[in-house]
DNA sequence: TCATTAATCGCAC
DNA sequence: GTGCGATTAATGA
């Protein structure tokens, strides 16, 4: 479908973008970006970015680090995680192509306050806090855009309190479950991304054992059927029953 | 192929 | 429900 120039960039010409990753050919049209290009009157800005790539497994943003801009997920999937004691990770939220990473760390903070891993291959647009900032000022919509996605955030990291402290393990397995296919979607009656039980797991806030517990018992079921890291939802609305009862379902 | 890593299950707490 | 450890399956060098 989208054949994307995937050239292999030597480290000493990596500032250099020598492949087209410019926003007028870039196919995320669910980027704020991408989707205010028209409306952005300075067009250094979408210029004025620079590019980077990493590979899967690796963390392009490090907990503690300062900030000096924001990401946008180019193409990839990335996982975003915040260290808890013993260093148990709690992930955050999952992004994909057209998404904003490290939003949150934008505008006053100084440093990150979460990190950020690959989960394949992946591709990333890095503009500047200064560049940011300066076409938020002078583009409405854009910034309009910036703050109905910041609404959403909000409003779904509220919902996840509710979601880890009162649902029962089964019921935050199941809404993890739909979280992803509500945002990766399914590939052949697959979920179209691989996650490891660990990261089901760091998501749900619980342990690897009882998402493998909860998985079978699901199994057994028939509402999912799973391969190894491939997880297929059969029936979708039968999860979806399971904790809408709970009214804890939000679309986000 | 073999070695490493992940998934699963059983069991004690 | 949680955590540990042994067994088995999957992955990758």
């Amino acid at each position: 479908m989208h054949t994307n120039i995937v050239h292999t960039v030597s480290t000493a010409t990596r500032k250099r973008i020598s492949f087209d990753v410019s926003c007028r050919v870039c196919e995320n049209h669910s980027c704020l970006v991408k989707k205010n290009l028209g409306n952005i009157e300075s067009k250094e800005f979408a210029s004025n970015k620079s590019n980077l790539r990493c590979k899967k497994g690796q963390q392009f943003i490090m907990e503690g680090a300062p900030v000096n801009g924001l990401f946008f997920i180019q193409k990839g999937k990335v996982k975003v995680f915040r260290t808890g004691i013993n260093g148990r990770e709690q992930i955050v939220r999952f992004a994909k192509a057209g998404e904003i990473i490290g939003h949150r760390g934008f505008g006053t903070a100084e440093c990150y306050s979460i990190g950020a891993i690959a989960l394949e291959d992946t591709s990333l647009c890095y503009f500047s806090k200064d560049g940011l900032q300066d076409a938020l000022l002078n583009n409405p919509k854009l910034a309009y855009d910036f703050m109905l996605f910041y609404a959403n955030e909000l409003n779904r990291s509220e919902s996840k309190v509710k979601l880890i402290s009162q649902m029962t393990v089964r019921e935050r397995v199941i809404d993890s479950l739909l979280y992803i296919h509500r945002k990766f979607g399914s590939n052949k009656g697959f979920l179209d991304i691989s996650l490891s039980r660990r990261e089901y797991a760091d998501y749900a806030g619980t342990t690897e054992e009882q998402v493998i517990r909860v998985f079978s018992a699901l199994k057994k079921d028939n509402l999912i059927n799973a391969k190894g890291k491939k997880i297929g939802i059969t029936d979708i609305q039968l999860l979806k029953n399971e904790i809408s009862e709970h009214n804890f379902y939000l679309d986000s």
